[in-house]
DNA sequence: AAACTTTATTTATATTTTTATAAAGTTTTA
DNA sequence: TAAAACTTTATAAAAATATAAATAAAGTTT
């Protein structure tokens, strides 16, 4: 017990290290020290503990900036694998990356339906399971599980108001008991924006806005460096803002919502209904396909020039724009990030876009803030619930999976 | 040399205890201990030599939790001192306060028209300066200077681009400069801001949105329970956001600016307008008052239940609230606070916001999101002026004052 | 080559925390 | 109802920890 809590407070600084060097590729000593404001002895002692429990390796020489070259340290990669997963809502994504971000056992896909489906916890945990089970890695070996899924959640319960119903409990409680692994989840949207804010086109900006273009249209802030959630976690809320009075009707019983005006699945609405009053397309539609597929072939169509595909996107697009003017004026971000399914169009998207904040934007506000599109596309989710996990690292007490490590070596 | 450097470093703790119990009113040691998460002994030596240097004086016994009763700190009213200056586009004030925010000289109250005046800088500076020898207070005992003003203020390097040209540099520079004392300026709404979350309606919330009603309609920002400026420091820019397809013609150039419909200069206006068409009213008019005397007699004809005039101000609350529709949707925060010049007829404006908020907000979103009015009037820039110093009062090495108060004991 | 920078290590010093003890309450229970 | 048992807070000593200073190492710049 003595040496249990010695091991719990004095980690402290370790696990800081820990996550540092998650997040940068390498750190010498006295960059530790000048970041965590302690001193090169207590910096160094606490590397060298750490490279004897496996968790850190030494990595070279730095370039000098005009003294002796600084030794630099980096997170050994299979010291700890992080379990993320991505849903949407018809489909799961389970994926085991180690401290580098990179796959340790191949990607699971499969069929996981959100909407008005009891089992789809129990579904989940079942695989969960199974996966890291075939994966051969140790559970003690797992720095946590990391969740993102669509729907109102309550990131410190734990809790999604919208989907995967635990009857009112503790969603990651319920994971946890079943697997024995720490979990996480967040808003998807949310997610997308911690992987832009930390391996993706924003990284270490300190103002982002990022926005998941999908079948509704998500918005992930981050603000003062860390992900904003608002006081009951509802932050982020763009697609349902009123943007104009007259309006289609909303799905929230609401007019001139963004989300009624340009998601993709009103966009894909839009096309079907142009197709049968005889528009000009490449586009086919079959009455019994469904409006999702449309909206991938749109994005297809349009990216090969299928000029009735651009004009809806386009007209989307000043849609978008117009909201994001709105978003530039109260939070003045330094970034904003085209982001989710919808970025594969983003180049067509852009103009429409920038036309809209040139109208609607005042141009200090407007020339502050930076429209890049995602580099990280259909990845951004997986990679941000692994980000999730290893966010809260420093908070969860690792010193178990750190004693285990140092039995591996 | 020695003793100077000792000082400095060791003195962090002691200068976060007091910028604590600037903000709470008093603490116990075992309260400061839990809170900065230092050990009961180095809180207690911390005390003791705060109280030898004049700055902490015991407080008596809180009640007991279940054991001991703790002896409870304050800190000492007259140990510092805090000037607070707040600025409007025509009006300055000037007031010394002691760590309780309670005034120890005259408030000095007087012209200074922003706009278009060269020597505003000069002149507010010799008041400043001015008035704290009126004081009688050493310099060596004042913690700093805050001032709140109207603006786009860039807060790190201390500069109004609109207002209070110093030739592009440094206006808390020159300040300092010329009066020896550190200098801090802000946004007024911020400050107002500051001050409802600091010793307002929205003591301790940590996501609050101030709306100041004035001559514009400005917004302070609370995130994270600390102001929030945006990436280029222009965050909260509601006034401008566009609102509606064809509204009237703001100053910023656009159309359907918040500002250009709902502002109390735009509501004078009106105001005039109407009496000219012959409305009954019982407002006055003569050719050459300007719209801002108009402004203060519709607020104080509303309250006496003057027809028109509430007219007026419901046309715009029910605007403002659609544009706090908006924002609610974005921040998601615990609290809005109308505060401002505005707030005199808030309980008029009350019922047409709330309107506009049941009609633009999803449910989920304004159930989470309290309204209130501020309580402090007319004293909020003040009090956030005085709030602004004591903010940086932990980075500020106030090791020079501690020194001249221990001499003073 | 000399002078200056930056980084790393060692040792002596200073600081902080833990532990033990006491003090001053409240709550439980016999 | 009074004593026992538990809580919370405060203090003083010993033990652990972190830091500063000195020194060394490895560069760059003058």
């Amino acid at each position: 017990m003595e040496a249990e809590n010695k091991g719990v407070k004095g980690s402290q600084l370790k696990n800081m290290i820990i996550k540092k060097l998650y997040f940068n590729k390498a750190m010498s000593c006295a960059g530790l020290s000048e970041l965590f404001d302690k001193s090169i002895p207590s910096i160094a002692k606490a590397i060298n503990e750490l490279m004897h429990e496996g968790f850190v390796v030494e990595d070279g020489y730095a370039p000098s900036s005009g003294g002796r070259r600084p030794l630099m340290y980096s997170v050994k990669a299979n010291a700890m694998y992080i379990l993320a997963v991505a849903l949407d809502q018809l489909t799961a994504r389970i994926q085991l990356v180690d401290l580098l971000n990179n796959p340790v056992a191949e990607m699971r896909t499969f069929e996981l339906k959100l909407h008005n489906n009891p089992d789809s916890l129990a579904t989940l945990t079942a695989q969960i399971d199974d996966y890291i089970k075939n994966s051969g890695a140790s559970k003690d070996k797992i720095a946590g599980i990391g969740i993102g899924m669509p729907g109102f959640i309550n990131v410190t319960e734990g809790i999604n108001y919208t989907y995967l119903d635990a009857n009112g409990q503790s969603l990651t409680k319920y994971i946890e008991a079943k697997t024995g692994i720490v979990t996480y989840i967040d808003n998807d949207s949310s997610l997308i924006a911690l992987a832009e804010q930390k391996f993706g086109i924003a990284k270490s900006q300190q103002e982002v806005m990022v926005i998941n273009l999908g079948w509704g249209i998500g918005l992930g802030m981050i603000v003062n460096g860390k992900l904003f959630r608002g006081h009951t976690g509802f932050a982020g809320e763009l697609s349902h803002i009123p943007l104009s009075e007259d309006g289609s009707l909303c799905d929230c019983g609401k007019r001139g919502c963004l989300e009624a005006e340009a998601s993709l699945l009103v966009v894909a609405q839009k096309a079907i209904a142009g197709i049968k009053q005889g528009r000009v397309t490449s586009l086919k539609y079959n009455e019994n396909d469904h409006s999702k597929l449309m909206g991938d072939a749109i994005l297809e169509a349009a990216n090969n020039g299928d000029q009735f595909a651009i004009e809806l996107l386009s007209d989307a697009g000043y849609k978008i724009g117009k909201a994001l003017a709105i978003l530039i004026h109260i939070m003045n971000p330094a970034t904003i990030v085209l982001s989710g399914r919808g970025a594969r169009v983003a180049k067509i998207l852009m103009a429409p876009i920038q036309q809209a904040l040139h109208k609607y934007c005042i141009p200090r506000l407007s020339t502050g803030t930076e429209l890049l599109v995602s580099e990280l596309g259909f990845d951004a989710e997986l990679i941000g619930a692994a980000v999730l996990v290893m966010e809260n690292f420093d908070k969860s007490v690792k010193a178990k999976v750190a004693k285990s490590a140092k039995a591996a070596v």
